[in-house]
DNA sequence: TAAGGCAGCCAAAGCGCTTTGGCTATGATT
DNA sequence: AATCATAGCCAAAGCGCTTTGGCTGCCTTA
């Protein structure tokens, strides 16, 4: 069923029909009645490629999902994330184009985004320092909005991160103040920008306490089970080990406690782990009491609201961008405590 | 850049250059190359949307993400799936249009994208038993593909499944035969079809040993570490515990790992955990040594070869449906032993 | 009573492509 | 020399919508 169809079926015209459906107000009351009764008597939604070709706007977010052809893994965030953007789309009736991509590729498939015209605007997924996309976009002309920032890009541009700094100076200082002072950090890849502003606020921390940090107690990589398990291990292996390990995430988290224990000892006794939430749903820290203190801020939250910052931009991309910063909670659970005593 | 505008510049009419560009015969190699070129140079790429509109085809699957309202729990296959999914649609010219769903709107979701024309086919992930999506689909003549099956569906259909039954009865028989009597099933939700098929694996099992199952060590829930943790603790909480337990996931194990540890006791001596993995890139199942013993089947290569087979579907809508039938392997961990003597 | 305003409808153009049905040379065939 | 393929190009229609620019008839208003 199409509107010519549609329209002979009422004999009205095209455009009273298009008009009715769509709210113009050229109509009389009676015959949108009637309009709308038929439309959904017959199943009727209007084609969105012509409807695209007809208005030139897509109706369709696009986002980019970068998988770095090193690791081949797809980051965990974006499910939980993609839902909540999810629900903004749906509200406003846009869909949403994925394209998971490698690295290399991408500079091309947002190209081909915009000549192709297939979407309206593109979310910016997991930005590096000096992240060429945002210039890229910039210059394309094609709205886009950030999930983070990218330290070093001076151009505004909208968007909405996590005070990754200062929830990681909270968190350490939390620990600094219980007594540790040999912390270890297990955190995301180097170039990726929350770690480094995660690092700095770890830094900052121990800097306030007048305590230098140990590149010994540093590490950073893709954020597995397996690398927050291997890292702990090790630190907990050297002859002078940590006390406390921050790690940037749950999954890493749960390779942390897994060497912990292995070590046997205890968390929250012999070591404390705080991490960071993501508030993944199907891995929720715990139920009434969190099981790891941990830094938390929804990542779904953030993909609703950012998808709504989108459209924004899309509606109006002549205003000035707009940026929010999250505050994350500290919530504490059962894997933090006072520094063991040296006996 | 459209294709009037590169016509034009070529001094070429819009036929001429479509054909050339799209690898029609009817043009001279001499001009193929130059509006190639030319294309090339300027960075034109034919609107999608025009293209469908004058073709018909949308060069789009659908995947639509069922989100139990419930639940509210985007489970963690998608990821990889898609993943694996989109390769196939990048090398194919295709592209990928995501939505996320309740329950209650799918069937709308189904019918929108078939009156609006906006996809070429769709993926059904999450199978549940009788599921109506199958149904539904076919009468809508809407192409699909199915990553699992749907018991009591007898309409053919184009699925892609993994042998959930004989992996769980393997997985099972394996622990029977290291002495195992009391074996505890930690299972995903009862509706969904695979959750149907592994538990059918698992009573076989004891039935061919002459065991009768205990319906107090079978749960089945929304598959979260929390749901693993608590039911393992409820499990080994009881008068008779079990021995050994199976789950259906990697996060439930974690879960149940927990559960295990908490409880003063050693995975792999005292209790005994068989896990199905997944092979989710973030969570990998141990490096060279698994950690959990379990069946695994990756999901990601799921979804590169269901994506190709919902392409034929598409291409060649007439042939019979094809089927496929992963076999799970079933790979020995670190988590399973010999059952513990009782003394 | 004539002029003007407006509510309510319509025909047709246009969005950017593909595709049908030509047309015009050129070279081969008889 | 006349006929016929054929290679290589083009104009125009059509895909399903929106939107511009009317047109008609009724009701106000002076």
């Amino acid at each position: 069923m199409n509107l010519k169809e549609l329209s002979q079926k009422l004999g009205l015209s095209q455009t009273t029909v298009s008009r009715a459906l769509n709210g113009y107000p050229e109509v009389s009351a009676a015959t949108r009645k009637r309009v709308q009764e038929a439309a959904k008597a017959s199943n009727y939604r209007p084609s969105t490629r012509a409807k695209g070709l007809a208005t030139g706007k897509a109706l369709t977010i696009g986002h980019v999902i970068p998988v770095s052809s090193k690791h081949e893994i797809v980051n965990p965030v974006f499910g939980d994330f993609i839902a909540g953007a999810s629900e903004t789309y749906a509200r406003n009736g846009y869909e949403m184009l994925l394209s998971i991509v490698d690295d290399a590729q991408e500079e091309q498939i947002y190209r081909g985004m915009k000549s192709r015209q297939s979407v309206d605007g593109v979310i910016v997924h997991g930005p590096k320092m000096n992240d060429l996309r945002i210039g890229l976009l910039s210059d394309l002309g094609l709205p886009f909005a950030v999930h983070g920032r990218a330290s070093g890009c001076d151009i505004p541009y909208t968007w909405l991160d996590m005070n990754n700094r200062q929830a990681f100076e909270r968190a350490t200082r939390y620990l600094l103040e219980l007594g540790h002072r040999r912390i270890g950090l297990i955190n995301g890849l180097e170039e990726m920008d929350f770690a480094y502003r995660r690092r700095n606020g770890y830094i900052a921390a121990h800097r306030s306490y007048g305590i230098a940090t140990d590149p010994q107690l540093m590490r950073s990589d893709e954020m597995t089970e397996a690398f927050g398990y291997e890292s702990s291990r090790d630190m907990l292996r050297q002859a002078n080990p940590p006390t406390a390990i921050i790690v940037s995430s749950l999954i890493c988290a749960l390779g942390a406690r897994r060497a912990v224990e292995e070590h046997g000892l205890t968390m929250g006794k012999d070591v404390s782990i705080v991490s960071h939430d993501d508030v993944f749903s199907y891995l929720q820290n715990g139920n009434a009491t969190p099981i790891f203190t941990a830094t938390r801020s929804s990542v779904r939250d953030a993909g609703r609201q950012l998808a709504e910052m989108l459209l924004n931009v899309i509606r109006n991309p002549t205003a000035p961008p707009r940026t929010v910063l999250l505050d994350a909670e500290l919530v504490i659970g059962g894997s933090t405590g006072p520094a063991p005593r040296k006996d």
